[in-house]
RNA sequence: GGAAGCUUAGCUCAGCUGGGAGAGCAUCUGCCUUACAAGCAGAGGGUCAUAGGUUCGAGUCCUAUAGUUUCCACCA
């Protein structure tokens, strides 16, 4: 059975090799199988914004660590292709297709992002789609309803129409956040607000009958072309005599009202404001209380309209010069002051949005939002970590009407259709309709949906509906979405707003939030700063599993991290660790060698070494269940690197030299530990465990197919542990104590253990020659030896005769700066045990784990006293 | 203006329901000990942002303050 692990671990090699073995049918899927409640379906995100790739790879990281733990623990866990896989296919055909066309991506104001992912979806997760496909799964990678191709899928129609049937869609004219550079609308919540310095001019506008002037303040003078009021605060009492009266608008002339509306801010400014109803929403709904026109003066790319012929074509920013430039000339304008102001910008081009008063399709939020409200508020659906609840719930409880239409030439098409004759409309599934009045073939709404509109249908539409298939009556609700912070209030509160009104259920019952991968100096990444790393060059250079292990280690759920290559590193030296353990135990094994369970006959450092693996399953098996991966994961890290390598292979060395019972049992012992490692690891590094795997074990099944360890009570070995951590405690004080003197292992000494406990360090006779350097061993109840360096613990003083090395006064100063420690915990121990506070109220378990401490440190502390008292003489 | 997070070793961060402060990297010392120098054995380094409070006991819970980050709203 015996296969040779190659001498140098190389990630690139081993991850292709086992991906290729995965896709030769290594691969295990689970059946939904009713018997073995309750499953779990992860979900991955459809975070298509450029600037976070890594963010793409911590997500896959994290659900993919949880499939993978769920399945083995015999949950029936299926990963279904996201939206975010469709998104992506979709843009890369995009891309292909703005190619041919010799198009550039700026022309459809996206960045370059999608290419990249797409990139490393093919090689990385896009495999296992395929697999998944390969294996008849039910997530069906064809079948995906987001294609442009297909323009709007049924599904996505189906909702749409009965939306719009039971009033919660409706067409209205709105005051919209529009892009003038990519020529969309956008919705409040993707645009991104800055500090800009801007002006602040102060304007005086004519009262028509020529009774004066009223004085106010804009950030922009060029709205005023459509400013078709002027508004001030009813209680103000400056102002109280001109409501009613008109004005004449400077350089248009038109005849506007002053109106009274408590929108007005008496502090700020002169407490007088322009209305623009047209390009701003808060003039827009003064308007629409007061019944006032709305004028558009801007075109669609935010220039002046036709109808103002002196600035007609100027962009805004250039018709704002010259707009100032004749209120001056006029005597208009007042002064300029500097002002700092907060402007609305693209999340995509960073352009400077303008609100824009257009005719868009609306979803009516506030019903769909109670009963996705009620399910989280209920415990239906928790969040974790908790926090995030808030969150949710301020977007929620503040909802607006969400604007679902988007002027982009790629997602799914509004099922809406006008009849350019007799201006009649109709919502409809079917693809082409015919005007119910006239006959006349209809046209379709140009405009697309929200991708988010979509997105939100997610965890129903990608498991069949509208039909009432098996897999949606078996895995929908799902059991736990994995996605950043910045997604909740973008997709995960749509889907549940979805999930409770197509299936009147919730959609998934947790929702795992993790934070944003920064860069090393905590910044966002982003295209702009240039800071982006992609993951597949990382991978490339530490392997996939480096790169998971470190997503997955030292953070914690919801918390941002950074992105610091030495992590990546230092995992990659963690993955080469856990192959050289294997590839160690394997060369020692003989040929014929066979280990399926732990023999009988354990050493005391056996069972020290499998009680603590069996404290490793359990607590690692508790934490990924509280979805603590980074505990569990330096849980692992820790195990395996110090107890196993650093420990227990040491101590199996002399044993397997030895040959003969002991040997045999050791071997036994590290392959089942080994074997157990890679099981706890699998979900964090599925590569190298399954190579390893591969070669340790080469019976032909997958580790993935295997149990996950579970804490098993017949391993549990309190007794042989505390035995153990005797001889490991000497091992180490003798350790310290050699290498404060510098003394090299090559310079190996006699060994004189003092002890009243003889038989525990008879057990340890042959790790203190091997790992303490010693050339003999003697134990005894009492030493008298000169000349010796001494080391100390509660249970043992351990003498080395190395009279040539020592120095009295060095070795003196030593055991002083130990007497200080142990004196200052007896101290803090008596201290405590005399508090009567303490002795009242502290659990009595606690009590006797004290005095116990302190017993031992007496214990110590007397020790030291005799070898410092032989020293002085 | 509303809300939330963060502040722990030189750096990056863990620390689960309160019981004498941890890891990785960096630094220093000694080792090429036949699995691993991408390594081994040691060492040094922290008033857990500040001030109060609750408690026998606070890095952990409460209040306030400061610095910092983010989200939401508003900004004529």
């Amino acid at each position: 059975m015996k296969k040779e692990l190659s001498k140098l671990y190389e990630p690139n090699k081993v991850e292709d090799k086992i991906y290729k073995y995965w896709m030769d049918g290594g691969f295990f899927k689970a059946e939904p199988d009713p018997e073995k409640e309750p499953y779990c379906i992860v979900i991955p995100p459809p975070n298509i914004t450029g600037q976070l790739h890594m963010g793409h790879a911590l997500d896959e990281t994290l659900q993919d660590i949880l499939i993978r733990w769920k399945r083995m623990s015999g949950y029936c866990a299926e990963w279904i292709p996201g939206t975010d896989h469709a998104s992506i296919a979709t843009e890369a055909k995009i891309v292909e297709a703005m190619r041919k066309e010799g198009l550039t991506k700026d022309d459809v104001g996206r960045d370059g992002f999608m290419e990249r992912a797409w990139a490393w979806k093919a090689k990385y997760g896009g495999r296992i789609v395929e697999q998944l496909k390969k294996l008849g799964s039910s997530c069906d990678w064809d079948r995906e309803r987001f294609t442009m191709d297909e323009g709007c899928s049924k599904a996505v129609k189906e909702v749409f129409v009965k939306y719009y049937e039971k009033g919660l869609i409706y067409r209205g004219e709105r005051i919209i956040n529009w892009c003038p550079h990519c020529r969309t609308s956008i919705s409040n919540a993707e645009v991104e607000y800055e500090d800009q310095a801007g002006h602040f001019w102060h304007l005086r506008y004519p009262f028509t009958d020529g009774s004066g002037y009223v004085e106010l303040a804009t950030t922009r003078p060029e709205t005023l072309l459509g400013d078709t009021a002027v508004a001030v605060n009813p209680k103000d009492e400056r102002y109280k005599d001109i409501i009613g009266k008109t004005l004449t608008l400077p350089l248009v002339g038109r005849e506007i009202p002053v109106v009274a509306d408590s929108y007005v801010d008496m502090e700020f400014g002169t407490g007088v404001v322009k209305i623009t109803p047209a390009h701003d929403p808060n003039d827009f709904e003064v308007g629409q209380r007061h019944d006032l026109p709305v004028i558009n003066v801007l075109t669609e790319d935010a220039k002046i309209t036709e109808d103002y012929p002196a600035y007609a074509g100027m962009d805004r920013y250039e018709a704002r010069k010259k707009i100032v430039e004749d209120l001056e000339k006029g005597g208009f304008l007042v002064k300029t002051e500097e002002h700092e102001h907060n402007v609305g910008t693209c999340y995509r081009c960073g352009t400077t949005v303008e609100p824009r008063v257009s005719l868009q399709w609306f979803v009516k939020m506030a019903d769909l939002a109670k009963p996705a409200i009620k399910v989280v508020k209920d415990g239906g659906i928790k969040f974790v970590p908790k926090r995030f609840e808030k969150n949710y719930f301020n977007w929620m409880n503040d909802i607006r009407d969400w604007c679902i239409s988007r002027q982009l030439w790629w997602g799914h098409q509004i099922p809406a259709f006008y009849c350019d004759d007799c201006g009649e409309m109709v919502v409809s599934k079917e693809n082409e309709v015919c005007c119910p009045k006239c006959g006349k073939k209809m046209r379709q709404d140009p405009d697309t949906l929200d991708t988010w509109f979509s997105s939100a249908l997610w965890p129903f539409v990608t498991l069949g509906w509208s039909e009432n298939t098996d897999e949606l009556k078996y895995f929908y609700p799902t059991n736990t979405l994995v996605t950043g912070y910045d997604i909740i209030t973008f997709w995960v509160s749509r889907m549940i707003v979805a999930g409770m009104e197509n299936m009147n259920e919730k959609p998934f019952d947790t929702v795992l939030i993790h934070g944003l991968v920064r860069d090393a100096q905590g910044r966002k990444m982003s295209k702009s700063l240039g800071n982006g790393i992609d993951p597949l060059v990382i991978i490339d250079q530490y392997g996939a599993d480096a790169l998971r292990f470190m997503l997955a280690t030292g953070n914690a759920p919801g918390n941002d991290m950074r992105f610091i290559e030495d992590k990546v590193k230092s995992s990659r030296n963690f993955a080469n660790k856990i192959w050289n353990a294997a590839r160690f135990i394997m060369m020692n094994l003989p040929a014929d060698f066979k280990a399926d369970s732990l023999p009988e006959n354990l050493a005391v450092e056996d069972k020290w070494v499998v009680s603590k693996f069996n404290t490793l399953a359990k607590e690692v098996n508790d934490n990924l269940d509280k979805f603590e991966l980074g505990v569990a994961v330096a849980k692992l890290y820790d195990f395996i690197w110090d107890i196993y390598c650093d420990w227990y292979i040491e101590l199996t060395k002399p044993r397997i030299a030895a040959g003969g019972e002991t040997g045999a049992t050791a071997q036994a012992v590290l392959v089942w530990v080994m074997k157990g490692m890679l099981k706890l690891l699998h979900p964090f590094m599925p590569f190298i465990t399954e190579e390893i795997w591969q070669a340790l074990v080469n019976d032909g099944t997958a580790i993935m197919v295997q149990d996950y360890p579970v804490y098993d009570e017949k391993l549990s070995y309190a007794e042989d542990e505390a035995v153990f951590e005797k001889i490991m405690n000497g091992i180490r004080a003798i350790r310290n104590c050699r290498g404060e003197m510098n003394v090299p292992p090559s310079v190996k000494a006699k060994l004189y253990i003092e002890t009243e406990e003889p038989e525990v360090f008879e057990k340890g006779i042959m790790f203190f020659e091997r790992l303490a350097s010693a050339s003999e061993v003697v134990i005894t109840g009492s030493c008298n030896e000169k000349d010796c360096a001494a080391a100390v613990t509660d249970s043992a003083r351990f003498f080395i005769p190395l009279s040539e090395i020592i120095d009295v006064e060095k070795e003196t100063a030593r055991l002083t700066k130990d007497k200080k420690n142990v004196l200052k915990d007896i101290d803090f121990l008596s201290k405590k045990l005399s508090n009567q506070g303490f002795l009242a109220k502290a659990p009595a378990q606690l009590i006797e784990a004290e005095k116990a401490k302190l017993a031992r440190a007496q214990e110590k502390m007397s020790k030291i006293e005799q070898s410092l008292a032989a020293l002085k003489k």
